[in-house]
DNA sequence: AATGCAGATGCGAATAGTTCGCATCTGCAT
DNA sequence: ATGCAGATGCGAACTATTCGCATCTGCATT
């Protein structure tokens, strides 16, 4: 499995360093968006020659090739990053805590059709989050 | 209405200073979100007191007490503010010219409700962005 | 297997947006 | 008109991200 990911970067032309690879195979692991530095201090943990511009570039890289999405959460003014799927995700955030839960489905589909029918855009992407308080949160709450 | 602005600073207990007026007032104008920096060199070519910190510092004041709303838009990395309406309102953005403008209705209350009971989750707000091409870089693209 | 080199990495410094510290100033209650 | 809590101006600090440059490494070629 580490020569598909070998195959997968050498087939998009990207020189498949261990930094890449090791890279690669943790965002594939994670079930929610990290950020550079969550990524950096994963890949650090278990393998020390790690550096933080090359995250931020091999991030970069893997971006530029459709591998990786870059977003922003409402949560904070930092960029996420997370694998690229067959279906795009949509996720629900607590205010408090700051968790993130991957949903389901995407609501707004339809929505954009009829967007693109009342302005003439075209239509490329969208970005959706749900903010709310967990139950555990709303616990907290209510307890102090 | 200068003076109905006072009252709404005063009857929020924010102290009505010629700043705090000004930025409030230019702020119920706009059509569409701005950044710090809009707000501040629009401010800044007609009254020359303005501070940059000044205008973080009563943007920030203006937020905590709901009068304004701050959020990010997938076309950069900085904070865009606009003022609190009745009903709140997304946008649909250019990903060549970076326009951005007001979408009329709002298509996931219901999807909300849904999520809230899948999850537990009390929802508090959602963030949604529509992002396309719009029809006058869409020629741009086909002549280039 | 050894070699050469384009491109990747490591490191520190630079940058951009935003926040903070502190001295000075100002709204507003008295 | 006066005093003072709180607001402003200014520059410095901070944080996330990017850049410049010297060194290193994957990999095509021999």
């Amino acid at each position: 499995m580490n020569s598909d990911i070998k195959e997968i970067l050498k087939s998009k032309g990207i020189k498949a360093t261990r930094q890449r690879i090791y890279l690669y195979e943790l965002l594939k692991k994670q079930e929610k968006p990290l950020t550079a530095e969550d990524i950096y201090l994963l890949a650090k943990k278990e393998i020390d020659y790690f550096n933080l511009s090359t995250v931020y570039r091999v991030l970069d890289i893997f971006v530029k090739n459709n591998l990786i999405i870059k977003s922003k959460l409402d949560i904070d003014e930092k960029f996420y990053f997370e694998i690229t799927r067959d279906k795009h995700r949509h996720y629900l955030l607590c205010i408090s805590c700051n968790q993130i839960i991957p949903l389901s489905d995407c609501p707004i589909e339809k929505y954009e059709e009829q967007i693109a029918r009342e302005t003439g855009y075209s239509i490329v992407d969208h970005n959706l989050e749900i903010k709310g308080i967990c139950p555990n949160c709303q616990k907290g709450y209510q307890t102090h």
